[in-house]
DNA sequence: TTCACATATGAAATCGTTCTCATATTTGCA
DNA sequence: TGCAAATATGAGAACGATTTCATATGTGAA
């Protein structure tokens, strides 16, 4: 079932079944006989056709690092969410926390292949700058903050700050596990933020009071072995993520540390799981979910074709205050 | 940059370069010349005028139910994981639980809009049966079995059967905790497979002892809670699902209950989360991630081409027997 | 030598749309 | 009435690849 069959049966011209499916100009009298001829039929235009000709490809390519991560999938339900019933689909490209992979998929999008780009970020290599400046369509950065481009972002410095203060009430010898400084929102603002508050306390600390972990659990128990091996006298741990956290809290009770009467702790990212640890872990809810719909509403706009203002949010964030961290 | 330019610049006709692409008969000389062209402009073939032309869009349509939930999340996991370095590509369909939405994918996908059709469904309609066998391309299914086609699935009857012998180990008066029975995996046979050791172990049940629960861990809870006021002597809990199982241990300690010394408690799925929550709760491990791949790799199988046997794989478990069932 | 078969080549058809263009016809307004 | 603008129509070119076809050359076996 091809247009020119449908026009055939319809007795009209190619031309005007195209333009009956694209609201151009059709008598009432042949709308009629097409609309019929179509129902009849089943008819469906072929996308590949319509691609190749309108260079449209009404797909959004989303790269992610890892689909299943609880704040990540959670930026997808927001993404699907927005991008359902915009007639515009959804192509994956996990790239498994390579760089390599980030670049290669950045590169398949860049000309054509997708008609905007949503790209979950941890790092931003010089290279990926690189590519995303060659593309041709619209992209929005989910997750960190990159000038000049479209970009929604946690206020991470700010958000680890308001949860060091907590934290860090009444504590002499804090630690800290962080991740990369690559990750410049995880890694570097995060860190900021705690640091800020060690100087306005005037807590002074030593470089083995720092540990960098990667975002897994399993990371995060060992770091804090290692952790109590040096500071055995800690009394707060600030985690930059709740994998982290969760990890240091499994090894703080498997050494037999009380949370939070001799060790407090707290994590940042608000993971659904958190509600079933016990005790209950302080940390600050983002809005991921959100993150993802917002982003997607951006390059939607993107994409509607008006100017081109790229456009930067900062999403809000909630502190979480439980037990963990020794108020409540 | 398209292949006629390409074809121009390197001194040959549009087929020779094409058929340098497709590995076709080439000259050595020439296919030296083409290469040294592509290279120098950067040219990638349009994949949309392939598309029309082949009839092939190397891209897989993945339909999910919800996307952040861990056990899809990590199919769709191992899904990715086969497909890259495939050469396809996957476009995700998020139905957000709904059956229209299903459907409506469905009747997108089937015509030729992607090239094979993963679909991991938890409802199975005589109208996903139809759209299904309309399907012009291959379909696997995950999580369910359905005949006439191939499928990956987990043996939830007789994970559920184990289980239910753990958990009813001195049992007088246990309850469940399912979900519709519309989902024929988890509600039907992980029903059944409970019911098996109930009538084995001639444990007689009233109705009030069965519940129906959604997905959710709030259900849980609430259900937990009813049934609580209606057996308030209850002495162990089959929910099937872990989050299930999360909400109402959560509602058991609430409730001042110990598990599992007055309650025994048991889900199904190992949810990452589980290793956090104390008691540490028994369940039956699936092989998610697995699930995915395997999937994945049938349905390559199939595009490949060969005769195209509808296989069925059922999945492997593994029970996790821990402190919630009181035997440790 | 001869015939079959693999190798090599480019012209032209093809995939199924949308869009431009040329050409009518109708409507609205001065 | 006259003239511009809006409405309506279909022929045919384009989009950018693959594939068929006709044709030529090289190679090895009978």
């Amino acid at each position: 079932m091809n247009i020119n069959e449908i026009a055939e049966l319809a007795g009209v011209s190619r031309a005007a079944v195209s333009r009956y499916l694209n609201n151009g100009y059709v008598s009432e009298e042949k709308k009629e006989r097409i609309k019929k001829v179509i129902e009849e039929t089943g008819y469906r235009p072929s996308s590949q056709a319509q691609m190749l000709r309108t260079k449209k490809t009404k797909m959004i390519g989303v790269v992610l690092p890892k689909i299943n991560s609880s704040s990540i999938s959670r930026m997808v339900a927001g993404i699907s969410e927005v991008l359902s019933g915009s007639g515009y689909q959804m192509l994956l490209a996990n790239t498994d926390n390579k760089i390599e992979e980030e670049l290669n998929y950045l590169k398949v999008f860049k000309e054509n292949y997708v008609d905007g780009i949503l790209f979950i970020a941890t790092i931003l290599t010089g290279r990926h700058k690189k590519l995303l400046g060659e593309c041709k369509v619209p992209v929005v950065i989910l997750g960190q903050r990159l000038k000049g481009y479209s970009c929604v972002y946690q206020d991470d410095l700010q958000a680890a700050k308001e949860l060091a203060e907590i934290l860090l009430t009444g504590s002499g010898k804090p630690c800290f596990i962080g991740v990369t400084s690559k990750d410049e929102a995880v890694g570097k603002n995060r860190r900021a933020g705690y640091e800020e508050v060690l100087s306005e306390r005037r807590i002074d600390c030593l470089p083995e009071q720092f540990a960098e972990a990667d975002f897994s659990m399993e990371s995060g128990y060992q770091k804090m072995e290692e952790l109590l091996r040096k500071v055995p006298d800690t009394d707060a741990v600030f985690c930059v993520t709740d994998s982290i956290a969760q990890g240091a809290m499994a090894c703080l009770v498997d050494h037999g540390k009380k949370v939070p009467e001799q060790v407090r702790l707290a994590g940042m990212g608000d993971r659904p799981t958190n509600r079933l640890i016990r005790p209950r872990l302080t940390t600050v809810h983002f809005h991921y979910r959100t993150t993802g719909a917002e982003a997607a509403k951006i390059l939607l706009e993107q994409l509607s074709g008006k100017k081109t203002v790229c456009r930067e949010l900062q999403m809000g964030y909630e502190i979480v205050e439980e037990e963990s961290t020794g108020r409540l």
